[in-house]
DNA sequence: GTTACAACTTAAATTAATCGTAAAATTGCC
DNA sequence: GGCAATTTTACGATTAATTTAAGTTGTAAC
């Protein structure tokens, strides 16, 4: 999943990106609102993280501009060092998804992401499964049965992103964006996302058959039901 | 569905004409004035995505002349440079359908899209229903009830293009410009509409008797409610 | 009924998209 | 720095979609 630290305090941008890396997340970052908004414009991200006070104008504009659009849902952490209730509330009501005061611990920021994974996909837990398959977000480990898979980060984000979005279509421009971030900066040219997909569909298939992993040609990977 | 890219810059050019053709769309370009207005005068197109400022004049004379012509009905959204507020004011007053300013997102186009087809065509969702056959436009899905039925690109668009212009006879000149795009290039004594209309009302007809998919003898194709 | 043309059908040929493999490049770790 | 694992590139093989081609059927005018 791709996040975008829109932060000017660059080394707590720092250390969101080395700990969410860490964690799996495809890492933007944005110093000032300018940028940022641009980068919003260009891309659709899984999570912003939007500081309030920021070098050439408040983030509360960043949040309506983004309500603003249409067909999006990132979800947007608010992270301030006002400890103002007013701007907890004022946030939310504009739409945000959460608010986290600063100073934070990286651990319950992360809890606070997946949190709102799991509503946005309406999970009653960290675990989803396909057939006798299970991803648990939260250590990002896939079992069959009682058996432990080993996926690596991308074949990992690749199924996550699919099974997050079972039943629908999923472009390879739009897995692209997720999994690997800013599309721009791809060469679209290029098959990685099918060896990726060749790669987890061999893993995947020495332990039963994976009709359910669709291919739809000329537009891109379903996973059903 | 097809659409004309009018703009001088040709690395963005490229970046939409890769994703809308991902997304199905077909695609033609013009990087100046001069082409754009030769093409459509030749061609009808679904959507015409304008840059104002074209090397060889102002894209507004353009849109002047593309709404002076009678039974158009190109849908045109103006791409141009961030906080030009007035060429947005003037480019929707002389009718244009949207506005992007540059840099946008390529998803946002596309929702955009979507949201001008929906108007066009008066439909109040993604989907769109003859009898019991449900298309969704977003998706490029067709089901039958919850069944889904599995459409090729070209059996996909020739379907969606008649039933958004249900009850109205399209040819096979309409057909061919708006699913392959640029008639010249095309061979016209060729068949590979009727076998591409074949093969759509194999598939069609597996579910129930489709009678109000008729052929309009020398002239093309309608269908009926 | 005959003729002329349009539409339909089928199958083969061509073209395009995806898959599979392996080597090259990069990254992460000790 | 050097090794192992992962990611990316490159390319031939495979499979599916599209177009061509040729024959057949249907329709309307004479």
């Amino acid at each position: 999943m791709n996040v975008l630290i829109v932060e000017d305090e660059k080394g707590l941008a720092l250390e969101i990106d080395e700990f969410l890396s860490h964690e799996g997340f495809t890492i933007e970052h944005a110093h000032t609102k300018n940028v940022a908004s641009e980068k919003i414009f260009v891309n659709n991200y899984d999570f912003i993280l939007l500081d309030l006070t920021l070098p050439d104008g408040d983030g509360f504009d960043l949040l309506q501009m983004l309500k603003g659009l249409k067909d999006r849902d990132d979800a947007i952490i608010i992270l301030t060092a006002r400890g103002a209730v007013d701007d907890k509330v004022h946030g939310l009501e504009q739409g945000a998804d959460d608010y986290l005061a600063k100073p934070f611990s990286l651990n319950e920021l992360l809890a606070r992401m997946h949190a709102i994974t799991r509503r946005k996909h309406k999970l009653e837990s960290n675990d989803i499964t396909v057939k006798e398959f299970r991803i648990n977000i939260q250590n990002r480990t896939v079992h069959y049965n009682l058996e432990r898979i080993n996926l690596t980060k991308k074949e990992f984000e690749i199924f996550n992103y699919l099974v997050l979005n079972k039943n629908r279509v999923i472009s390879r421009t739009n897995l692209t964006e997720h999994v690997w971030g800013d599309v721009l900066e791809i060469n679209s040219d290029s098959n990685f996302v099918d060896v990726h997909v060749k790669n987890l569909r061999k893993k995947l298939s020495q332990f039963e058959p994976i009709e359910w992993f669709e291919t739809v040609r000329s537009i891109g990977y379903r996973v059903n039901i």
